[in-house]
DNA sequence: TTTCTGTATTGAACATCGTTCATTTTTATG
DNA sequence: CATAAAAATGAACGATGTTCAATACAGAAA
């Protein structure tokens, strides 16, 4: 009955996780401290330490999650049948909308930075990668001659200029904007984006 | 005499924001302590505490130096009589020749994070506004029907589109990009973005 | 110049944080 | 049930930002 022993560490994990995640909705990532996420968790201080390797870990474990419940929510945004304009007009807006409800979970994804010289480990790398997918696969029929390659990079460029609109207004940098100004103007840059490529 | 007092107050200041703005070029934000700020600047630690009311403060300070070379950087970077494409082009490209140059001083400045509840103070934010004026003002004559707010909205659009993709690069997101390649796209959304006025 | 008074500077001390590890408790096995 | 191995615990450690009583200094008065 080893088993008993598994369970108990991925309960423990899940725990951590479940309480990481509430803090940094509640609080943002910034003020997040080891000993309230162990107390949230109903564990000792040391037990993080047994499952993560530092509290980068668990920021990593919370930020997986919260990047499973953005795909998620950004597929069921995308129209069947729909022209480009309309899938980037969904896409940007459903990304928006989740940024907006999960505002502090969705800052931790771009705020969070491992220490001096340490790299994001490549599995987490990875995991980013639908966001360019999701884009990436309307853009390939627009761009017949392109490589793959050409046409993740350049994916990639229309997800950061509207993920740029976003983060811009939403870490209240410069003069404060309304939602619906916000919601206008992700908008028209998404719509911008398709028509550049008629 | 009451000058001299004023006078080692402020080249304490001064020393302090050089080593604060010397230790984040080297080592990024993440890495500034308290400590080492106040050695380099030949200063006992409280000194610290004399001039500015926390690292905030200090920070601020830092960023506020960046952003005056930026503001330089750019409007040595316009080009007199030019198309609007040209000079989405060129500031595009300046900005992401700075950030490129200076990628922590320029990251420091969208990183850097006050503390839960406290926000940015409002001189601060206005000493961001100039990156909305250099795009404002070309923009102001495609947009002939629209409100100074109008223009200003969509100037900050365009900025923070542009930074988006530099941002996502340069925070090494998703996988890597060569420096030509970054130049390319920012080129290519430069033009999409002016392009989109005509 | 010398003395005196208020201000500026200092760095040891404090509170708080992430992290470690000897100890205790729990689990698996003979 | 007894014993060994593994896991959980939380006190202790080192590092950090910040404070503050003690010290050094600048400016005014004599």
């Amino acid at each position: 009955m080893t088993a008993k022993r598994q369970a108990k560490k991925e309960d423990l994990r899940t725990r951590l996780v479940t309480a990481g995640t509430q803090l940094i909705r509640d609080q943002g990532l910034k003020g997040l401290r080891a000993r309230d996420i162990a107390e949230r968790a109903g564990a000792a201080l040391g037990g993080l330490y047994t499952v993560f390797d530092d509290l980068d870990g668990l920021i990593l474990a919370v930020n997986s999650g919260t990047l499973k419940r953005l795909e998620a929510a950004l597929e069921r945004a995308i129209p069947p049948d729909a022209t480009i304009e309309q899938t980037f007009l969904s896409l940007s807006l459903a990304y928006l909308g989740f940024a907006q409800a999960e505002k502090n979970l969705w800052a931790a994804l771009f705020e969070h930075r491992m220490p001096e010289g340490v790299p994001v480990p490549d599995w987490h790398l990875a995991e980013h990668a639908f966001l360019i997918g999701l884009i990436a696969g309307p853009l390939a029929g627009r761009m017949p001659g392109a490589t793959a390659e050409d046409i993740a990079i350049r994916a990639r460029t229309f997800f950061s200029a509207v993920h740029g609109v976003i983060a811009v207004s939403l870490e209240g940098r410069f003069v404060g904007i309304t939602p619906e100004r916000l919601e206008r103007e992700v908008a028209a840059l998404a719509r911008i984006l398709a028509k550049s490529l008629d």
